[in-house]
RNA sequence: GGACGGGUGGCCGAGUGGCUAAAGGCAGCAGACUGUAAAUCUGCCGGACUCAGUCCUACGGAGGUUCGAAUCCUUCCCCGUCCA
């Protein structure tokens, strides 16, 4: 690929890189030193699941694997144990040394569903930053001023609002710009939300003699509500792992409107089609079912397979749209302690196949006609067997399961 | 180290002795509507039971006052502001 295709590809999809011109330069050196460009991006393990979000990052990732550069997969063991503060309002949990690890192995596993093992570096930063001594952090914390740190929205939000900030989430960023020293990146890519500590990068970097990498930002990918960014801890997220039916309708549930946003991150369709999608259902020309519907098949395609995509959409149609029940739920026997005659205590039995958390739950599900046993509505408390019936299939709400009597 | 303010349900936040399983909001769940959604409307939203009632647990932790405490007292822990 020439320098310019490479540009262009590469350029698509950032809202911002700064220096914006230094990417071209820094190609052309790379490419005059025969070498690769480093490609960094980090990820702290802190919670075990990759989801849509993230892979808005990398996927552009990938692209720059495509034009034969190199990535540098950080998973922030290290920092995980600090958390970022970024777009924080208050201090993250600590996550326990085996937690992180935990994480971090599964965070390996879903990276390699979209980027190419053979062009990526996978490090983990305890690797570097664990054997730092009191010195070398002295050393680092001493190239960056207190007002600075502040400076950041979030510090600053939290410390006009009288809300704690310890220190060590000031140490953060200068942390994890110490990554960028220890891989020797030439360009790291993160969310929006990461372009402070990006920044940071460049200039530690500098301080420890290297070239500063260029930076370049993804926009940040709105959750399931259409309205906070995706976030494990909003539980607004599509995890890359998660069942091919569970990823097709969450997909299905999104906002019309957050459809086009998903369709421009999360798909290589390009702007003039996603423009032209949107004309096609403004004019009417096109169900903006239709088109969700195609979103749902092509990302569940991405993770899975095609088939698997069809499937799901089949189960979909079925259950959601038909109300019908699913093919498979989970099968249950009648447990022990609801052994009774030929009458069945129907919200101890929700609370024991798992359909209802509490008894007092399943007591008010049954209030609000959301119970239906054998696809009938069921809102007394207790159930008569009739004679030779051998299997209940109840419902609650979205939630099946079956009983074996 | 000193002075002051504060810690309430998943989150935010009201509540200064009984009428408080704790207003209101968000999130969540269910129902209606629909395109499967979104938006809107309605209901629910600690738990157990012999279930329209009874009991248990809950307002940072522990102890106390009181017939009765989220509310008063003691003490400990934590957070913030100002002064040093």
């Amino acid at each position: 690929m020439t320098i310019d295709q490479q540009l262009e590809y590469l350029r698509r999809g950032f809202v911002e890189i700064i220096p914006e011109d230094e990417l071209e330069q820094r190609l052309i050196a790379a490419r005059k030193e025969g070498r690769p460009l480093r490609v960094k991006a980090g990820f702290d393990p802190t919670a075990p699941d990759i989801h849509l979000g993230h892979t808005v990052v990398i996927r552009k990732l990938r692209h720059f694997q495509e034009c034969g550069h190199t990535v540098i997969f950080v998973v922030g063991a290290a920092t995980a144990l600090i958390g970022d503060p970024s777009g924080r309002g208050a201090t993250r949990p600590p996550l326990t040394r085996e937690e992180v690890e935990a994480n971090a192995e599964t965070y390996k596993q879903q990276a390699f569903k979209i980027l190419d093992p053979q062009k990526t570096e996978l490090r983990f930063n305890n690797e570097w930053l664990m054997p730092l001594r009191y010195e070398d952090l002295m050393r680092l914390a001493s190239r960056y001023t207190v007002a600075r740190m502040l400076e950041r929205d979030d510090f600053s939000k939290r410390y006009h609002a009288g809300r704690p900030i310890s220190i060590h989430e000031l140490l953060y960023p200068l942390v994890q710009a110490y990554d960028s020293v220890a891989i020797q990146a030439d360009v790291e890519l993160g969310g929006t939300d990461q372009k402070f500590n990006l920044l940071v990068g460049r200039e530690i970097q500098r301080d420890y003699g290297q070239a500063p990498q260029i930076i370049a930002t993804t926009p940040l990918l709105e959750g399931l509500d259409g309205a906070q960014k995706m976030s494990k801890s909003l539980d607004n997220y599509i995890g890359v792992t998660e069942p091919p039916e569970v990823m097709y309708r969450k997909v299905m549930q999104i906002s019309d409107e957050l459809m086009f946003r998903y369709y421009e991150l999360l798909t290589g369709m390009s702007m003039p089609e996603i423009d032209s999608l949107k004309a096609d259902i403004e004019a009417g020309s096109r169900h903006p079912m239709q088109a969700k519907r195609d979103l749902a098949l092509r990302i569940v395609s991405d993770y899975h397979s095609l088939e698997d995509a069809g499937r799901a959409a089949a189960v979909f149609r079925k259950v959601v749209q038909e109300r019908q029940a699913p093919d498979d739920m989970p099968v249950h026997d009648l447990p022990e302690s609801i052994h009774g005659d030929s009458v069945i205590r129907i919200d101890k039995l929700l609370r024991a196949i798992g359909l209802c958390i509490s008894g007092a739950e399943a007591n008010r599900k049954l209030k609000e006609g959301a119970v239906s046993i054998n696809g009938k509505k069921h809102r007394a408390m207790s159930f008569e067997v009739a004679d030779g019936l051998s299997e209940l299939t109840m419902q609650v709400g979205k939630k099946w399961a079956r009983v074996k009597l």
